[in-house]
DNA sequence: CTAAGTAGGACTGGATTTGTCTGAATTTGT
DNA sequence: ACAAATTCAGACAAATCCAGTCCTACTTAG
């Protein structure tokens, strides 16, 4: 129903796998992007916005690479999320200037902004260091591939 | 970041529209449209997989339409959203099968599903009849839309 | 019977996403 | 100084998805 790209997909991926690198060196965009079977091209932009924005820090040249500017834990899903995707709204209606085509017709976004700023909240209260975290002990011991049970589509 | 369709967004402009009739008339697409000039035939689509799935009652032939099958305060946001988007998801990773293409790899995914559990039940606890409510009072002060809590625990 | 409706499939144009290519500029190691 | 590894930047191609239109049925009140 409501979609992330496959960009801040990926971004948070990569976050989480810098955040997991304990000592401070910096790691290739190629690297992550084998760690995780995702085109290596497409990451590195992701990556180099990422740093643009200033949740990575970028070093170039050989043994150059990215890593996150500040602890995983004061890194939140809704800053990377924004930083890629970039201030998209849950509704079409509720642009940067919040106005609306048809402002007067639709009597909708008021209530609707609210739902966009809970998500927001909800995202906010997300960090990087939440990620790290919950790696490993998923419930399901991330097993049930083939079984079937899983998730209840909503 | 976030996006809902402009399907679901004038399908719920339409269910409001049909919470506001009193009387239990039913009104056509062709109305609803004109009210909010939004293109009619698009809005048919929308009315009939709303009806498809339940939330609108259909009638056929000359003085036909639709109208509301419950009383605007059983009918969810969630609901209609789900009925016109689909069963998607906030990450491309959770499918209805609950399996990621890389799932040995994407690590990222059990707190994604919890995200998204969340905004499920942000938008289960809004309902047609607060979009009502809501209308008029455009100031933002008193809208009763989710008290805005919705705590996560990853 | 006919006009006003719904039901539903096929299709188009455009936007958005996803991914690739190519050519730089920057740093490090030798 | 040079070569290799790497980031940076932009353009571009492919695929997918969305919005909107059209056309043809079927249904029912009058």
């Amino acid at each position: 129903m409501l979609r992330l790209t496959k960009k801040a997909d990926y971004g948070l991926m990569a976050l989480k796998y810098l955040a997991e690198q304990t000592d401070g060196s910096a790691r290739s965009a190629k690297d992550i992007a084998e760690a995780y079977h995702i085109p290596p091209q497409l990451l590195a932009k992701i990556l180099q916005t990422l740093a643009k924005t200033g949740l990575l820090v970028s070093h170039a040249g050989a043994n150059g690479g990215y890593a996150l500017s500040r602890p995983a834990k004061e890194i939140s899903a809704f800053e990377v999320i924004r930083a890629i995707d970039g201030p998209l709204f849950i509704t079409s209606c509720i642009t940067i200037h919040g106005a609306c085509d048809l402002t007067s017709t639709c009597t909708i976004k008021e209530p609707l902004r609210k739902v966009n700023d809970s998500i927001k909240d909800l995202l906010s209260g997300i960090h990087i260091a939440d990620l790290v975290d919950a790696d490993g002990e998923q419930g399901g011991t991330g097993a049930p591939v083939g079984g079937g049970l899983v998730s209840i589509a909503i």
